[in-house]
RNA sequence: GCCCUCGUGGUGAAAUUGGUAGACACAAAGGACUUAAAAUCCUUGCCGCUUGCGGAGUGCCAGUUCGAGUCUGGCCGAGGGCACCA
């Protein structure tokens, strides 16, 4: 009898090497096979992987090894999306470059993928810095500059100080850089970009098509493009200037009537004739002061420049009013000028309130309701249109919108409309470490594309970087050359990493294909990600950069025989520690802190208290990080992937905890000595078995196994393989066959295959049963016991249990409840109504 | 300010279509084994009375229903997202 302890560091190594050695994770086309592309998102090489990683890629490897075991030809593939700013950062302080940098964390980090037992295909791993990598993307970037979608102009940019380098908006987190947090400065720069909002229409509508996205990412992608239905009015302008008319863009031109005042953004071409009006200097340096950003600007008194000018109602010419300057309208959104009806919109109302102007009510909620009034409240719900002349009486906002958009348009008054919120995406980076754009400037400044035989533009090799700023900018024998003895100069910008991660995954299906960026075969046969996998943070960004590319690559020659790249997404929840304070308020990592008596101290000066605060995700500034390579080292991989996978659903926060793993651990080590019972068990061989419990169990197992799989809810996996240990420690203390034993147990073994790969395989290698992995299946009618627990209620209220047989009829059930004494004493009186829900529960409504 | 999500024991959580609330795990307490400790195993959601039984109970208040954690309305609280987007 073998009854040591489970090895975890022999047994891991000796399953990894045979998966290394035989290849068992590679995958090549096979058109037998339904194909299933298992894709997480690849991880910066920042040094070492954090539990972020370990949850992320045990989620995806649970997964592949599922479906792998289901049938399914598996693209599990992994890379790295090695081009970025820590890189440039790290070389400057350490007084390298960023490519060995960069060299030394995948190789680090790829070893521990390795020791986590991850199924996959090494074979096909990538890197964005390299040549072979980027070579592609540069013959994208002109593909895409052939068909239009490319383009270059000046225009304000994020600047960000500390990083020297533009952000997109979308990188501005509350005016600051996201990375950096440096304030963000405005800066007027050439930069190049990509016609994103080209395609505005159907990454709205896409979005629909996609049913296993979880509907929050849908929504903040709706809400990013912003597509608004509308109408364009130009209000005839009474002024001493120069100025004829004043174009707005709305969504309610049906509450013209209640129009009381004008607004413009303060950047408006027409602030151009209050550029020397002191007051104007003042209110603008007013507006500066409360921030840019929606959030701190929401709260903050509405304010207003009042101009000269007067607007005139297009619809009531008779109605002139008062046109100011405001802090609530921008300018980069419609045309920079709104009309205010102070009575349907709160901020008007705001407007309104602070400037004394009018309020008149033109949607009243209630149809008989002439007097309908508003106080300190806009109303902006539905209703019907009344003050409003020939429009009285339209339904908001069904009839009311179109009807009055096509008045307008009929009297050539106003246009109809389509706006979207979305922003051309800015790709120009003015920093060394990316991939350099491929255009040459002649000396007239015009650009030129690289020719495609000279692709791949190479980043030049650099020792140390310049202490800020662009290191390429700088480097002059790089930055000039001459073709066809003409002078010429390089784009020294280089691309923003997301153009990197926009297209990697049509990358994996073919790695090594040298033509192109990718082989449409292959793509052909692997896209789209049937499931992608990563964090939410990648909601907007990365993931509509991505559909974006799918649109511009495949627009006009068609090449692609899918929409949208990801067919399914899920966002895992993050992982959380404790945070941990010394008395002096510096951080402490968990390794410096050791527990007396329930009690945390400084492990470096016991006589010190820690302050334990709010379990948070786990990041370096905090120092609440656990190492994953120790934890792998001390508790094995298996224990790491059980422990990560239990406490909490995918989707949502874990708490990470010490007492969680060591559980996770000596769980591992029950199975093992559990193992080795059987072992004996079936050598024992029984003639025939006592009873079928274990075939039923088995089966019963199987199904919840395969429906919490399948459904994410990995947690309860977890769970299940707590139950199927308890059962079975008390089940084998009866006797079965060595059959049964072996068709059971195998069957429980390789369900363990996807969440404990190496514990599983050694279990099975040791049953010594053929090597065909294969899902089990199970068979519905073992599922269905015959003898059930019957719910009785009385009056709604449960009071009872009992046993019966399966299929039980109404007659006979009462029956049976009426002689069960411990339910006479609220069977006194007279049954009303009774409720019969088959092989479950009868309700006895009784009056007494 | 707007949009979305979520409120279940000391804690993380289960409860597929409305039908046994608290599976599974962590912590704590008690018990068993042991000379003792460690390890292991068992018991325990709360309140009330003697093992058993009874009562209340899924943020709060209503409603629908024979029956509500689950559905509807209102309120309170937490988290996330955002662009004052007209």
């Amino acid at each position: 009898m073998n009854s040591e302890r489970y090895n975890f560091k022999i047994i891991e190594k000796k399953w990894q090497s045979y998966w290394d050695s035989k290849k068992v994770y590679s995958t090549k086309i096979d058109k037998n096979k339904k194909k299933f592309y298992c894709l997480e998102m690849f991880p910066y090489p920042s040094g070492k992987i954090h539990m972020g990683h370990v949850r992320n890629y045990t989620i995806g490897d649970v997964l592949a090894r599922y479906k792998s075991l289901n049938g399914f030809n598996v693209l599990h593939p992994m890379g790295w999306d090695s081009f970025g700013m820590p890189a440039e950062n790290a070389a400057r302080q350490n007084n390298l470059d960023p490519k060995t940098w960069t060299e030394k964390n995948i190789s680090t980090m790829k070893s521990q993928l390795k020791i986590l037992g991850l199924s996959i295909d090494w074979d096909r791993e990538i890197s964005t810095c390299t040549p072979e990598y980027y070579k592609h993307q540069q013959e994208f970037f002109l593909e895409l500059y052939d068909k239009g979608l490319v383009y270059r102009k000046e225009q304000y940019v994020n600047w960000d100080p500390i990083d020297q380098t533009v952000l997109a908006n979308e990188q501005v987190i509350n005016g600051k850089g996201w990375r950096s947090g440096a304030i963000v400065e405005r800066k007027k720069l050439n930069q190049w970009f990509f016609k994103i909002t080209q395609f505005s229409e159907i990454l709205l509508n896409n979005l629909d098509k996609l049913k296993s996205w979880p509907n929050k990412v849908k929504i903040m992608q709706k809400n990013w493009i912003g597509k608004s239905l509308g109408c364009e009015i130009d209000f005839k302008v009474e002024s001493s200037k120069n100025i004829k008319k004043i174009r707005c863009f709305t969504t309610r031109p049906d509450t013209l009537f209640g129009m009381s005042f004008l607004a413009l953004s303060i950047d408006h071409p027409i602030s151009e004739y209050y550029k020397d009006n002191k007051d104007f200097i003042e209110f603008k340096k007013l507006c500066s002061t409360t921030g840019t950003t929606e959030e701190a600007i929401a709260n903050a008194e509405k304010i207003g420049f009042k101009t000269d000018l007067v607007a005139l109602n297009p619809l009531n010419l008779e109605n002139k009013v008062p046109v100011y300057f405001a802090n609530f309208v921008l300018m980069d959104y419609g045309h920079g000028a709104v009309f205010g009806c102070p009575a349907h919109d709160q901020r008007d109302l705001d407007f309104a309130l602070k400037y004394n102007l009018g309020i008149a009510p033109v949607v009243t909620p209630d149809k008989n309701d002439k007097n309908f009034k508003i106080k300190d409240k806009a109303y902006t719900g539905p209703g019907f249109i009344f003050n409003s002349s020939f429009l009285d009486g339209l339904k908001v906002p069904d009839e009311s919108i179109p009807k009055t958009i096509e008045y307008l348009e009929n009297k050539k008054l106003g246009t109809k409309k389509i706006n979207f919120r979305l922003k051309d995406w800015g790709i120009s980076r003015q920093r060394y470490w990316g991939c350099p754009i491929p255009i040459v400037y002649d000396e007239n400044d015009n650009p030129h594309k690289v020719p495609k035989n000279q692709l791949p533009v190479e980043l030049p090799k650099i020792n140390q970087l310049e202490s800020t700023g662009n290191s390429l900018d700088k480097l002059n024998e790089w930055k000039y050359l001459t073709i066809d003895k003409k002078k010429f100069r390089r784009e020294t910008d280089t691309l923003d990493t997301f153009v990197d991660s926009s297209w990697y995954f049509l990358r994996f299906c073919s790695s090594n294909n040298k033509e192109y960026g990718y082989n449409l075969d292959e793509i052909k046969y692997w896209m789209p990600v049937d499931q992608y996998i990563g964090g939410v943070e990648h909601a907007i960004l990365h993931l509509l950069y991505s559909r974006f590319f799918m649109q511009a690559l495949g627009y006009k020659n068609e090449k692609f025989n899918f929409d949208e790249p990801f067919e399914g997404l899920f966002t895992q929840g993050m992982v959380c520690h404790e945070t941990y304070k010394d008395p002096e308020n510096n951080w402490v990592s968990p390794d410096d802190v050791i527990t007396k008596d329930g009690e945390k101290f400084l492990k470096s000066n016991q006589s010190k208290k820690i302050i334990i605060g709010n379990s948070e995700s786990m990041s370096k500034s905090k120092k609440n990080t656990i190492d994953p390579q120790k934890i792998i080292e001390n508790y094995g991989a298996d224990s790491v992937r059980l422990f990560i996978l239990s406490d909490s659903p995918p989707e949502k926060d874990v708490q990470w905890s010490d007492e969680g793993i060591i559980s996770s651990y000596k769980f591992i080590q029950k199975l093992w000595s559990l193992h080795n019972k059987i072992l004996v068990e079936i050598n024992k061989d029984h003639s025939k078995d006592t009873n079928n419990n274990l075939l039923i169990y088995c089966d019963k197992f199987i199904k919840k196994m395969t429906d919490n799989l399948d459904r994410f809810h990995y947690n309860k996996v977890i769970a299940n393989l707590h139950e199927v240990y308890t059962f079975l420690t008390k089940e084998f203390n009866n006797s079965f066959k060595k059959e049964t034993i072996i068709n059971t147990y195998s069957k429980i073994l390789t369900t363990m295959l996807p969440v404990i790969p190496h514990y599983a395989s050694e279990c099975l290698y040791s049953l010594k049963i053929s090597n065909s992995r294969k899902w089990p299946s199970y068979n519905e009618e073992n599922i269905s016991e015959n003898i059930i627990n019957f719910v009785i209620q009385i009056n709604g209220k449960k009071r009872g249990l009992i046993k019966v047989e399966r299929d039980i009829d109404e007659r006979k059930l009462l029956e049976l409840v009426k002689k069960e004494d411990n339910l006479k004493k609220y069977l006194e009186g007279k049954i009303i109504k009774q409720i019969f829900v088959p092989n479950k529960l009868i309700n006895l409504i009784i009056k007494q």
